[in-house]
DNA sequence: GACCAGGCACATC
DNA sequence: GATGTGCATGGT
């Protein structure tokens, strides 16, 4: 309980709070936000989301039932709009194929099983499909993003080559398997590296500050 | 106008 | 196995 990662986690939980992750009323729409976002913004997400409730698409069925291009409307706001449908559309096909389209059904299988399945799914990696396990299906896994990497690695708390992988290991072996701090702990981590630990970094006002390595943070691009 | 944003698959060497 | 490239919108 003394590791830099449970220092660093309480030092963000007593700066920020609770980040009340994912921001989505359903775990459908979480499934669907965990694609959209891929390599952008969530606000843009958020247009596209809004699209398809308006469309009164947010659920397995009707969204398996429209065609592709038309999905690819709906969710242009969000960026790679063809890819994504097609994406989308993989995965819905993939719920029905394995599980009748039963979400619940879905997150009965074994964590190990279920990640191992999404990851054969084309256009779910990693980061999407442990987002999906751990903020759609409530399973301990978890997230590495683009702000986990940046955060760990100017602060050296981690090797500049580790992977996903490596990263993701890091903090699973050394936290409880908690689906709870895991949801929180990354919520977190993107919290500090959107207001602090960007491309280019404000280390003056961060509550991770104190946990600086002597000599401050490495270079930006790192 | 350049750069960035809660990645991933595929081509090429 | 490592590195490069396409995918695309919207905000700063």
């Amino acid at each position: 309980m003394s590791s830099v990662l449970q220092t660093a986690y309480d030092r963000l939980h007593a700066a920020f709070g609770p980040q009340h992750w994912w921001p989505a009323d359903t775990p459908f729409e979480v499934m669907l936000g965990a694609v959209l976002t891929q390599n952008t913004s969530w606000k843009n997400v958020e247009k596209a989301i809004a699209n398809l409730r308006d469309a009164g698409l947010l659920h397995p069925a009707s969204l398996r039932r429209v065609p592709t291009e038309e999905l690819a409307e709906l969710i242009r706001p969000a960026g790679y709009f063809r890819l994504k449908a097609r994406r989308l559309h993989n995965l819905i096909e993939f719920l029905f194929r394995q599980y009748d389209g039963c979400l619940e059904s879905m997150f009965a299988t074994a964590l190990e099983t279920l990640r191992e399945l999404l990851l054969e799914i084309n256009g779910i990696g990693p980061e999407t499909a442990d987002s999906i396990l751990l903020y759609a299906g409530n399973m301990p896994t978890f997230v590495v993003d683009a702000y986990t990497a940046r955060v760990l690695k100017r602060h050296g708390w981690i090797e500049p080559e580790a992977d996903y992988h490596a990263i993701k290991d890091h903090f699973e072996g050394q936290l409880p398997q908690d689906t709870a701090l895991f949801n929180e702990y990354h919520a977190l981590l993107v919290r500090v590296g959107k207001e602090f630990c960007g491309p280019t970094p404000r280390c003056e006002a961060c509550p991770l500050r104190p946990l600086l390595p002597e000599g401050g943070p490495l270079a930006p691009g790192t």
